[in-house]
DNA sequence: TCCATAGTACGACGGTTGTCGAAGTTTGAC
DNA sequence: GTCAAACTTCGACAACCGTCGTACTATGGA
């Protein structure tokens, strides 16, 4: 019975700083980042390279979704995630790219 | 009796990415940030826009020394504040310019 | 229908961090 | 030498955050 299974992406427009680095504080969701970063395709939750619970994993890909770095959606029982990158680079211009380039061995 | 009042100064080569995100985060540290990148000249502690009492302000104002970005330096009674934003940039190329541009009217 | 797979939701717990006030130190001015 | 100004240091406290396990839901295949 589908349950609406859509969660909520929030305007890059209305995202503060504050919140995108308060995403982006902690490494194991900057790891995150820089795999979509690298990747040209989705990747589903399960299929990141993380060393935490799934749980834990959950928690910081919606931590992700609300800073507005992320996009999710289902294909059947897996979440793929995507980065929001061109939409998030209009917002802030450079941040992500300095970010990313910061960690470039990482 | 001259002791040594010069405090320590790290080489920002040697800072990581995740010191410099821990520092600023916060957002009366980001505050200090932003008031040193406008100002031509350095700035003494005391007289900072900063709503918290002195020794949190000591301590946000040590965070930021040893994440590299400030240098401070006594004259009197009064600790000056400066941004080390070229030997910044040099190791996180364009950071520093995308956070301000990201909170220009803050 | 039954089951495995992929994630989410919900407490709980422990460590970290921002905050303060009180006390101490260093400097410069009177 | 005395005193005020400018910070620092040192606990203490409260709030927050990352972490996990357990229980739950939804999907798709056998």
């Amino acid at each position: 019975m589908s349950t609406d299974r859509a969660p909520e992406h929030p305007d890059v427009r209305t995202i503060t700083l504050q919140q995108v680095l308060e995403a982006l504080v902690d490494p194991v969701r900057r790891s995150i980042v820089r795999q979509l970063f690298r990747s040209a395709a989705d990747i589903a939750c399960g299929a990141f390279d993380i060393a935490v619970s799934k749980s834990t994993a959950t928690h910081h890909f919606r931590v992700l979704r609300e800073a507005g770095l992320i996009r999710q959606h289902y294909v059947g029982t897996s979440r793929m995630n995507t980065l929001r990158r061109d939409e998030f680079d209009e917002v802030f211009p450079g941040l992500l790219d300095a970010l990313i380039a910061a960690e470039r061995d990482a």
